[in-house]
RNA sequence: GGGCGGUUAGCUCAGUUGGUUAGAGCAGGACCUUUACACGGUCAAGGUCGGGGGUUCGAGUCCCUCACCGCCCACCA
């Protein structure tokens, strides 16, 4: 083996090997299904820190389960993302000097598709090199032709059953994007702004005197004087006593002349601002609804992109939103109608893509009823029949569905799926899968329709529209495919958390809706990937760390490898460059180790012999590698990935590395000891191969445990070894604990020794007063781990010189060469001395309570008596040995 | 305003149903170039588990309360 592991030319050789030889594909009907499906990423996408975390916990998982023997299915693909895709087009046209109008909507859509299969292919060139074990073969695009029909089938199903609907409503409307947005689809932010104190004159009411043009007033508070053109009443509240009043009077709108009532309604709060506000129905959501009730005109004073239409005035025509705001308030100034302007502080809502602020506009849309779908799904995670992990995120599901919106779907933008509404005659409407079935609709409806005569909804579907199919679209829904009997539903769904209403739940609904069953069993839900001081990674901010930058830097298995072992699904993952250290060092521990058995003959080449009769040591480390197999597992089954990785991690250094190597160094029988490190190794590479693919396939192949053409990701997952090996080689607890116990010496003693500075070249005489009579088959590995030049015994309970120390193994001495200083020793005990008679102490009370030993189990009340007993030897050795620097 | 989390060593976090003297990684300290590995080894140090009550023989763990931090949802213009 080279000296160096070279995880980049081990990255470039095993992942193309395994997705040619089909490794990651899968065919229904062998064995027990288990399947997943990927979130699809943006089409746009380029991989970030939450791909990695996300994806690498499916692949943990997929591989391991694959491993276990399970048909495996982890299917990937690709999301259309309508708003980011069309925005990444339009921008490039824009260095063209061309707007997506100059091309035509049927040129546009071919230019994004262009634009596609170009680069499209970037994102999972990614993935690939993370190392997921996709199945490219059934590779997927919510825009393909399959997916296209699901929707299509979706959209025409639920519009018959009453659940698609199309109505005036006002909605987010992002103006640079040119569409509505869902109401999730909005970030709010707080913003500084302020509060305009404006005043409305009472219809009727005589000039003013000084400064004010009218001398009955009442004062309206606004944060948006922008959309005073539009205003079509004020409202107070009905108990406000201060304005009751004037309810059902009329005021002058300033600058327009225009009359408009002051009305009530509950929506006012008496407390804010002056408790008048001015109602705009067609500009604020609220104001809508305060419209509707009270009948008021909805005047829409805004184009499309957010300019002032005629309706504002001639004077504001054209005006961008926030230049009509500075001359609004100008104006109002200069006509002597604004009284004071406040600092204020709000939330104002973003396009959760471009970043622009929203405009609340109205607009006619099309909308899905949610209440009805929202119930069952409410009720498969209420009943247990899919569950999260972690549980918590149920509450978070339970409180949205039941406080569920109806969903607007309709989105104007042109890359997507077209809504398969047609329009013929004056207003009529059919719906159909395609245009063929919308003319046959038609014609039922009017013979004398033709197809020219049908013209389609030119909006399209929200991107989650297709993505909300997912899980049975891509298996070949509505078609009853092989794959969607056998694969359907998924087990598991892995997602962050803050895709759980845009997607998740949404996905449950249709599945039970469509498929008549949930689509996936488990939903783990993990954190977000921050930055060291817990920021969202984002690019404006400038502080997202590049998976590939670390994995050219650290490798592929060192990513995957730190994040899995960083990351608890409980909570947000903080992370930094320094932190990916953990698994290059690994990497090169893991490696070192390969080398070192293929050094010492236990390599490619090597002969297997039968194992019999086992030292202590050796039994340990089978003991040891038996636990850890069964431990792993278990943790697995409950998506304790961070646990996992944690307990191979310490296997694998502590366990193996730095324990049974360094035995193995100077066994008695190296052919046994190297034989069983053989077997041992073998099963921790597979116990890692979840985590780190790359480098145990390498080191499998080196070793020769995989032949030629051959994969360890198809090699059986470790499950510790039989009862009848156990038996075999005479394995036990007690064995484990006495060479536990046998280190704990040996530790002991080390540490005596840097305590007392004796030079690490010297070699030093130690004796062990113990009672074990298995203690002295090990004096030749204690000697060697302790670098002792001699290692005498003692009868148990000897009373040992000093300095000596008590441990599990027996009390340890050890002989002093040197000279000490006597009155730092003399310090150093009397403060031991004392925290262990506090420990002597309450461990007294403790056992003096008749309420604990009669509570307490046997085990724990026995333990606190023994350590009691030890406590209290280890204080009377100490007092003698404060005597001796005394 | 509603909901959900978090607060444990300098930093990042474990701590499964309450039960020994609360653990790990990193950083920092001392020592070690012992031929698998300095991306390493050995050892030591570091915490009144956010504050205050309560339940219990026993609380980091359960209950109440307060404080601070974070996230999500939401129509105070």
């Amino acid at each position: 083996m080279e000296k160096h592991y070279d995880a980049k030319a081990a990255e470039a050789k095993w992942y193309p090997f395994w997705e040619k030889n089909g490794f990651f594909h899968s065919e229904p009907g062998k064995g027990e299904p288990y399947s997943v499906v990927i979130p699809p990423p943006n089409v746009t996408g380029i991989l970030h820190m939450g791909h990695a975390l996300n994806q690498t916990i499916q692949d943990v998982l997929v591989r391991w389960r694959r491993m276990q023997g399970r048909n495996t299915l982890w299917l990937p693909g690709t999301d259309h993302a309508g708003i980011a895709t069309q925005n990444v087009v339009e921008k490039a046209l824009k260095k063209e000097g061309k707007r997506r109008q100059d091309l035509g909507r049927e040129a546009f859509v071919e230019r994004v598709w262009e634009w596609k299969r170009q680069y499209g292919g970037t994102i999972v060139h990614q993935q690939r090199m993370l190392g997921n074990s996709t199945d490219w073969k059934r590779e997927r695009f919510t825009f393909d032709e399959g997916c296209s029909r699901a929707v299509a089938k979706v959209f025409t199903q639920l519009y018959d059953e009453g659940l698609i609907y199309k109505g005036n409503y006002i909605v987010n409307w992002c103006p640079r994007c040119g569409t509505a947005l869902a109401n999730d689809e909005v970030e709010h932010e707080a913003s500084h702004s302020h509060l305009w104190y404006v005043r409305y004159p009472v219809a009727g009411s005589a000039k003013g005197t000084s400064g004010e043009p009218y001398k009955d007033y009442i004062m309206v508070a606004t944060t948006r004087p922008e959309t005073l053109p539009g205003d079509t009443a004020v409202a107070v509240n009905p108990k406000d006593e201060r304005y009751a009043h004037l309810v059902g009077k009329t005021v002058v709108l300033p600058l327009t002349g225009r009359e408009i009532p002051v009305i009530s309604d509950d929506y006012v709060e008496k407390e804010f601002g002056t408790g008048i506000v001015k109602i705009t129905p067609a500009h604020d959501p609220n104001d809508f609804l305060v419209g509707k009730r009270h009948g008021l005109e909805e005047i829409n004073i805004m184009n499309d992109d957010a300019t002032m239409n005629a309706l504002a005035g001639a004077k504001y025509e054209g005006m961008g939103r926030f230049e009509c705001r500075e001359a609004i308030v100008s104006d109002l100034e200069a006509g002597g109608f604004l009284d004071h302007v406040e600092d204020y502080d709000n939330q104002v809502g973003h396009c959760y893509r471009c970043h622009e602020t929203v405009e609340s506009r109205l607009s006619k849309q099309w909308f899905v009823k949610m209440k009805p779908p929202a119930a069952p799904a409410i009720e498969a995670v209420k009943n247990g029949s899919v569950r999260f992990v972690p549980e918590r995120w149920s509450k978070i599901y339970f409180n949205w569905m039941e406080n569920i919106q109806d969903w607007c779907i309709s989105r104007q933008l042109w890359w997507g799926h077209r809504i398969p509404a047609y329009y013929f005659g004056d207003g009529k409407v059919v719906v159909a899968e395609t245009p063929e079935a919308a003319l046959e609709k038609a014609k039922a409806a009017d013979p004398s329709v033709s197809a020219a005569d049908l013209r389609q909804d030119p909006d399209v579907l929200d991107t989650w529209f297709s993505s909300w199919l997912w899980p049975f679209s891509t298996l070949g829904w509505p078609e009853k495919t092989r794959d969607l009997e056998y694969y359907y539903p998924t087990a598991d769904l892995v997602t962050a958390q803050d895709i759980i209403f845009f997607w998740v739940a949404r996905m449950m609904m249709a599945g039970i809706h469509f498929m008549g069953r949930p689509p996936f069993k488990n939903i783990v839900i993990h954190g977000i990937v921050r930055d060291a001081q817990g920021r969202k990674m984002s690019k404006s901010l400038g502080n997202s760390l590049d998976p590939l930058e670390l994995i050219d830097m650290y490798s592929a298995d060192a990513l995957r490898f730190s994040i899995a072992l960083i990351t608890s699904l409980e909570c947000d993952t903080k992370v930094n460059k320094e932190k990916f250290e953990i698994g290059r060092n690994f990497c090169t521990k893991i490696w070192n180790a390969a080398r070192f058995m293929e050094m010492n003959g236990a390599g490619a080449d090597f002969k297997p012999v039968e194992i019999a009769e086992p030292t202590a040591d050796e039994k340990h480390i089978l003991w040891a590698t038996d636990a850890a197999c069964r431990k792993l597992s278990s943790i697995l089954e409950q998506y304790r990935i961070q646990d996992a990785a944690l307990a191979v991690y310490d296997f694998f250094w502590t366990q193996i590395c730095d324990w049974y190597v360094e035995y193995a160094k100077d066994a008695p029988d190296k052919t046994r000891a190297f034989a069983i490190l053989r077997d041992v190794f073998w099963k921790a590479l597979r116990l890692l191969h979840p985590f780190m693919p790359f480098i145990t396939e390498e080191v499998a192949h080196q070793l020769g445990y995989v032949e030629a053409g051959e994969s360890i990701m198809l090699a059986r997952f470790p499950e510790g070894y039989t009862d009848a090996e156990k038996k075999a080689w005479g394995l036990s607890a007690e064995t484990y604990d006495f060479v536990n116990a046998k280190r704990e010496a040996i530790t002991t003693l080390r540490a005596l020794r840097a305590e007392y500075k004796i030079p690490p070249a010297a070699f030093v005489k130690a004796t062990i007063a113990t009672g074990d009579p298995r203690a002295r088959g090990e004096e030749a590995s204690l000697k060697k781990a302790m670098r002792a030049e001699s290692v005498d015994f003692a009868p148990a309970g000897a009373d040992l010189p000093m300095p000596s120390k008590i441990t599990s193994f027996g009390t340890v001495y050890l002989s002093l060469e040197g000279l000490v200083d006597k009155a730092a020793e003399s310090k150093r005990i009397a403060a031991e001395l004392s925290k262990l008679a506090g420990f002597v102490k309450s461990a007294e009370a403790k056992l003096a309570n008749e309420n604990f030993t009669a509570h307490a189990p046997e085990a724990v009340v026995a333990e606190a008596r023994r350590k009691l007993e030890e406590n209290r030897e280890k204080a009377a050795q100490l007092e003698k040995l404060a005597k001796l620097f005394a």
